[in-house]
DNA sequence: ATAACATATTGTAATATTGCAATATGGGAA
DNA sequence: TTCCCATATTGCAATATTACAATATGTTAT
């Protein structure tokens, strides 16, 4: 049906999966590279930087920015875009939880289900 | 047009891509957080864990072991899954990577453009 | 062999995603 | 103001994804 079922998911496996399924991109994966490995942080920057027309490019950065990957600044007749560190990180605590998970034969993980 | 353009892109960007595009789905990203909970692996465990139809679980199943972050095994009438430790770790030292590029200002992190 | 179970595959309908051209918007410069 | 420049938005068309029923496959037990 292409609609991604949602009742009966965790609300944070459903956040998580929307923050991870935007970084799921070649194009937006790249464009966090980018911002990760340069000092500009230039839209115009970006988009030459990538293999797709601008329209497009921006279309991926309203993405990311939409579920908090990175947020913009208007520099004057420039955009900046920036990695939004509070998002990033969340989805990296998210992961070493779930990798400490898999280390820990035995312990419990699931603080998730204490609700 | 649905279709993602691939060219122009870093070859290891779109490997990455795909891996992660698979974590960015409810069921997907439940399935792993079960098997990294949870000591049993038993495919109808899963499918009784997620609220979706058992053919709809093991097309997820399929998928993440498609891009080899899963493996699974046959035992008997059941099959086996578990986290392909391998796979997994992969994008751990990806998105480690990447972290690293952010904290640190000035250093090089050019390693994909040394080619 | 047959029944019962577990899982995979196929077919299909609905919806989502992607990419780009065309166009809109908004700021600075002339 | 008017002309650029940079970026966002809109409107498609093509393709991908998702979910499930129906069905197929394979395994174990009887």
């Amino acid at each position: 049906m292409g609609i991604t079922k949602t009742e009966g998911f965790d609300p944070q496996v459903l956040h998580m999966s929307e923050v991870i399924k935007a970084l799921g991109h070649p194009a937006r994966l790249a464009i966090m590279e980018y911002l990760a490995k340069s000092p500009s942080c230039i839209c115009s920057d970006i988009i030459s930087e990538l293999p797709l027309a601008q329209p497009t490019v921006s279309r991926h950065l309203s993405e990311l920015k939409k579920v908090g990957l990175i947020k913009g600044e208007i520099s004057g007749k420039n955009m900046c875009y920036c990695i939004d560190r509070e998002g990033w990180n969340a989805v990296m605590e998210y992961f070493a939880q779930l990798s400490a998970c898999m280390e820990a034969p035995t312990e419990k993980c699931n603080s998730s289900k204490n609700k």
